[in-house]
RNA sequence: GUCCUCGUAGCUCAGCAGGAUAGAGCACCAGAUUCCUAAUCUGGGGGUCGCAGGUUCGAAUCCUGCCGGGGACGCCA
């Protein structure tokens, strides 16, 4: 597991379709199991309309087809005839036997029951499924793709961490998060750009500029003794310093701050920005965009924002309230200038100016908003520290305000990372330097462990990383579950390839094998869980919940390592069948099925799936 | 004090666009195990989904209020 990840490549059809007043599932001209048979359900429907009189104007759109979580009751469910009691006028049961009567015609279902409260139950003729098998292997890790998104544009931020030193381990949350998320949202259909904010005018890049001169003067030989209280001890910095000192000798020695303190403050980011790039790109994570904070000041970006919000009659000047409970203790009440977020659900108004005049980070943040907003994409996506919980909803205020309610905003909170050494947590500190880099977590375990791991949770649960656990070769190590089974399916392949000398065993030709002999309940099973791939896409990236592919990249390798371990009991199960070459073809389409709907998920992750798991 | 977020099995966590008897792994208990790749396998017990209301044919899921953990709260970014 060393190879490094690669985004998902681009390039899933487009299409400019209506969103408005349509739903979910029309947005989606993807044809999945489930969305044809939405399809087949809702003609039925129709026809059924017709011949029993029912009134026009029924919720035929919020008829709903997914699996059932029991699988004893079948492949397929719908809601139908529950959803259509009332208006019909009539009870569930009264319309779910006559559509179960219709459905069961069709030559795809095998049986169709009414069951529970109204639920129909379908059964599909198991040649739907092996159908899935072939259709995987002959679109290969497109599958999956979906049209859901409809080319829409969406800019996806993520990272955006100061550049005044280092990533560390707990930038790696977000970072993969949000190249997951815009990977995701790329299979689903949307146009998305990867952008990172450089939060580059702030007094932190100045303690910055400053704590680099110091590492300068040290670089020229002089001793600067302890590194005084208010500037960055790192001794990253050191290297800052030899190079301004390679590069300009002692010109800014003795000169007055006024003087340095722009040529440090921007040859210090520059460096920062181009380890944090290096540091990314090891984890496979690059990005379309980098945005200057200070860049957007100076060309008078964040003026023309607030200009906008003043014409709109949002910015005012007044006096906050102090904040309830714990008081900063130099509050005195002070007229700023307040943008009227309270207008857009936020509590308070808040200040776009701080006491010495300049902008805060707020009025900034408004600006570079906008900024994404006019350069093309009207959803945008923050990915933040938990921290920045605070700040959500003036944010959202601010972008409904500053784009007349044509953009949309959604922060993803990522919460925080543990680090733990074989059960032993990790101590970190910035003020004493101990923090953990993320080039440390990289070095020790690979940037495909680090990318699998960050997404076991939830983004805004907290997570547990012990360096020891996610290197362990074992069913409790979720990376290498996963890997395991498209390791073991490409063994197959090979072993198969001893079996069955002279055979093309290409997915090419495996997509046109016959598969009548697929018949085993865990076989089918298997494809069941595969042919779910489509619609997890896109239930994932509608939710923007990328955690969602690896917990389903887990299922996939439990059912692939059942069925395994069900040929180690019953011998005529096992794949490779020394005398029976059709049945043995059949499985190995299969086989390489699994291991392509892996490989799409992790390709969505980011992580590279292995071909053998040696040491 | 206000806001955000989480609360699901002993533990760590999933739970899909609201669906039927709420799942997985670990741990525990009982069995199997000279195996196509080795990093075991099969079965079993275990739950007032924090509490109380509401919406709905139907709620772990949506809404409101409490309780508990975490986070945030002008001039940090």
């Amino acid at each position: 597991m060393t190879a490094r990840s690669r985004p998902y490549p681009a390039g899933q059809p487009r299409f400019a379709r209506d969103r408005a007043a349509t739903s979910w599932y029309d947005r989606c001209t993807t044809m999945n199991v489930f969305n044809q048979f939405r399809e087949k359900i809702q003609a039925a429907l129709q026809d059924l309309a017709g011949r029993q009189g029912w009134p026009d104007g029924l919720p035929f759109d919020r008829v709903t087809v997914e699996p059932p979580r029991d699988p004893s009751h079948g492949d397929i469910a719908t809601n139908a005839a529950m959803l259509l009691a009332k208006p019909v006028g009539s009870n569930p049961r009264a319309i779910a036997g006559p559509l179960a009567e219709a459905l069961a015609a069709l030559p795809e279902v095998a049986a169709a029951e009414v069951a529970g409260p109204g639920f129909i139950n379908l059964r599909l003729a198991p040649d739907v499924w092996r159908a899935e098998v072939s259709a995987i292997l002959a679109t290969s890790t497109a599958y999956g793709n979906s049209t859901l998104g409809a080319g829409r544009r969406v800019n996806v931020e993520y990272v955006s961490a100061n550049p005044t030193g280092p990533l560390h381990a707990a930038h790696a949350r977000g970072a993969v998060f949000g190249d997951a998320l815009a990977s995701l949202l790329e299979k689903a259909g949307h146009a998305v750009t990867r952008e990172y904010y450089i939060n580059d005018a702030g007094a932190q890049v100045e303690t910055l500029a400053r704590s680099a001169h110091l590492r300068y003067r040290e670089a020229l030989g002089e001793d600067i003794g302890a590194i005084p209280e208010g500037h960055y001890p790192g001794e990253y910095l050191k290297e800052v310093g030899q190079a301004i000192a390679a590069s300009d000798g002692d010109k800014w020695v003795g000169r007055p701050e006024t003087e340095w303190l722009e040529v440090f403050r921007s040859r210090a980011v520059e460096l920062m920005v181009a380890d944090i790039k290096r540091d990314l790109l090891d984890m496979g994570i690059r990005f379309d965009t980098f945005s200057s904070e200070r860049a957007l000041v100076e060309v008078g970006a964040v003026q023309r924002a607030l200009d906008t919000l003043e014409q709109r009659g949002l910015v005012y000047t007044g006096v906050l309230e102090p904040p309830k409970g714990k008081v900063p203790e130099d509050w005195e009440p002070r007229p700023q200038l307040l943008f009227k977020a309270s207008e857009f659900g936020d509590d308070v108004d808040r200040p776009l100016k701080k006491s010495d005049g300049s902008w805060t980070y707020f009025a900034n943040d408004i600006a570079y908003h906008l900024d994404k907003f006019l350069r093309g994409s009207p959803e945008l996506i923050d990915v933040l520290g938990a921290d920045h919980g605070g700040y959500v909803k003036r944010m959202k205020a601010a972008v409904t305000a500053i784009t007349g309610g044509e953009g949309s905003l959604d922060v993803k909170l990522c919460q925080l990372v543990h680090l733990f050494d074989g059960g032993k947590p990790v101590r970190m500190s910035k003020r004493a330097g101990t923090f953990v880099t993320l080039r440390d977590v990289i070095d020790a375990v690979g940037p495909d462990v680090v990318r699998f791991i960050m997404l076991t949770r939830r983004n805004d649960q907290t997570l547990d990383f012990d360096y020891q656990k996610v290197r362990e070769q074992s069913r409790d190590n979720p990376v290498f579950y996963v890997q395991y089974a498209h390791a073991r399916a490409t063994s197959v392949i090979r072993h198969a390839g001893e079996a069955l000398p002279g055979r093309d065993l290409s997915d090419a030709a495996l997509a046109k094998v016959p598969l009548a002999s697929l018949t085993d309940p865990d076989e089918l099973g298997l494809i069941k869980v595969l042919a779910g791939w489509p619609r997890l896409v896109e239930s994932a990236a509608e939710a923007h919940e990328p955690h969602r592919v690896a917990f389903y990249l887990g299922e996939v390798a439990a059912a692939f390592h059942g069925l395994w371990n069900k040929g180690k009991e019953e011998a005529r199960l096992r794949f490779i069948l020394a005398d029976d070459a059709e049945t043995t073809l059949a499985r190995l389409a299969l086989v390489r099925a699994t291991a392509t709907v892996i490989a799409s998920g992790l390709a969505v992750i980011g992580v590279q799936p292995v071909e053998e798991l040696r040491e």
